[in-house]
DNA sequence: ATCGTTCTTAAGAACGTTTTCAACGACGAA
DNA sequence: TTCGTCGTTGAAAACGTTCTTAAGAACGAT
């Protein structure tokens, strides 16, 4: 079997009896006779022989890593990105390199610095808050970048994007069919990315469904977290009267589920409810929740798509897709009042 | 602002007109005079200089990255563990390479291989099932691993276990103490190593605690997943008819319920149910679910522990944790009938 | 005045790989 | 025989860092 011991190309090459340079082509390119092939093979085996990640990359400039940026690992639809991602770059070649950054930009920019220390071939970023000096930070990056999620006009790189405006207008849609008038938002965040797209989908929806909307009718969350949800949606209910409820995020929806247990109000008899990314937590909520398909597994497949060709040829034009939303219907709006 | 251009020592002590060695030592060690380290301070600041991480690596050794093996990213004890190691190592210094094996040995072996190509300083591994080869790779491997989960008792590696046995105790004293005597067990796959472990918890504690089992009071989903969780369930209401059922898993407990509902019992009245591994699930579901918390949170923060140690002390004696199992109590047991 | 001591700096050798370049032999063609 | 060609191999130069070794300067002590 392998040894134990760390071994490498001079080992081998001594072992084998032939040159350095033999023992690397052999490995990796062709050119060789048969004779040599058998007897580096051999003498490889034997030593157990794995060849070092650092001095290759040293050597080639690839690290074989990209790097996947999200905000928090406990968000589902992170999660879901995560074992997206995982499959298309594992099979890519590419490990995954996965970094917690907080919703704080500066965390963000740290990471882009350290990449630039040459420790992956290239960054998928789904950042909550956008800076002017995040976008520095990203334009000066030597590495190849790709966004999931909006960014300004200007910003000439790779994206993808979600369509949070037509997602809500389907949910909003879906709603109104069922007579729902009084329409409410638990929104994340409105300094976030995604918290200012909802917002703003929202109030285009209530608009062209010719609904009325007040801020009574408007909540905001301190974060996408269940905890957020819960508070918030208990602040809702006390100002207001909704008929049904959008909220930015499956884990604000689910708080939202439990909030309006707790005060007695049935879904969706009383109170409809839609969540918003189509996570496994949609599914397995009770009621099973309706929920606004943001595509991210599709943006997370495209990005890292994207994000490997880029890396292939650095000079390919740059690339925005948006992802068409869709709603995957559940309980939770189902047996309309 | 920092530089585009890939920069180097050279050429960072070049513009500062000393030597490489000088401007390494002022950027890493002590050891220079004010003029010195001013001067190379400004060049490496005019030239936006990163350290190469690989060159570093190359010469140190050290990776600085730590990998974590998990079987899958979607469940939420893994996504409960990926934080908290997060965090710890990341305090640490190191990154975390976050590495989805299958539940299949055999990748567990490739990522063992591939870790002895240096790409990370240590192995933070989490395996589902324990073959005679996955112990003689992480026998032969050069690289620390600490094992969360348990191990063959001859396997002398640090490891984190939890002690299911005495969780599943905590969970049936808990439901005898309602009077409920016809307890059921969901569990997942027997040939791997929590499942085992689930199994044998639960026989011990249906004994201790005088009560009588049978093949129609357990059934093995096919996964630790909700899917599987909800055709077990299905399988199991077919065959008998418990007053309690305690799972293998958060997953498989929301699967029950799920499932319970849709036959219309009611929980807890009718049915009790209890999860392990009191995840962010267990809060989610509804009726909230009571949970047993076999401390993975705390495992994997003493195992990130464990490896930062070992990696810093290679000869230091072997650890074998246990942390203690408690009972996270909510509605899904609370109102006894 | 000479010698050791201490401090600062520079030169250069690794780390392990890939890849260029030249050398060498074999072999067919002239 | 002689020359060019081709395929196979080895020597050596990178890649960018850290760290050892040594050289030089400054300085106090003998």
């Amino acid at each position: 079997m392998a040894e134990t011991k760390k071994s490498n190309l001079a080992l081998v090459a001594a072992r084998a009896g032939v040159s350095v340079a033999s023992v690397s082509r052999v490995l990796n390119g062709g050119g060789a006779s048969e004779e040599m092939t058998r007897r580096v093979r051999e003498a490889a085996e034997a030593l157990g022989y794995v060849p070092d990640t650092s001095a290759r990359t040293l050597r080639t400039g690839r690290t074989d890593q990209i790097a996947l940026a999200v905000a928090d690992v406990g968000n589902p639809v992170y999660v879901q990105m995560m074992r997206t991602v995982t499959s298309i770059v594992g099979k890519a070649g590419y490990r995954l390199v996965v970094s917690s950054t907080g919703s704080d930009p500066a965390d963000q920019i740290d990471l882009l610095s350290s990449l630039n220390r040459g420790y992956a071939d290239g960054l998928l970023l789904s950042p909550l808050r956008i800076t002017a000096d995040l976008i520095a930070a990203m334009r000066g990056s030597r590495l190849p970048i790709v966004v999931i999620g909006t960014l300004p006009a200007d910003v000439e790189l790779d994206n993808v994007r979600a369509d949070s405006a037509t997602g809500i207008g389907l949910a909003v849609e879906h709603l109104v069919a069922q007579d729902r008038r009084r329409i409410a938002l638990v929104n994340g965040p409105v300094d976030t990315v995604p918290g200012a797209a909802r917002l703003a989908g929202y109030l285009a929806a209530v608009e062209r469904f010719g609904l009325t909307t007040s801020s009574e009718l408007q909540v905001t969350a301190t974060g996408f977290t269940y905890r957020a949800g819960r508070r918030a949606t208990a602040q809702l209910l006390g100002q207001s009267s909704p008929d049904a409820i959008v909220c930015a995020n499956d884990l604000l929806a689910v708080a939202a589920l439990k909030e309006l247990a707790a005060a007695g109000a049935r879904v969706p008899a009383d109170v409809a409810v839609v969540g918003m990314d189509d996570t496994d937590a949609a599914e397995l909520a009770t009621p099973s929740l309706t929920s606004v398909d943001l595509g991210s597994a599709k943006r997370a497949k495209a990005a890292a798509k994207l994000l490997i060709r880029r890396i292939q040829d650095p000079d390919a034009p740059v690339q925005r897709l948006v992802i068409a939303p869709s709603l995957s219907v559940r309980e939770s709006t189902q047996e309309a009042a």
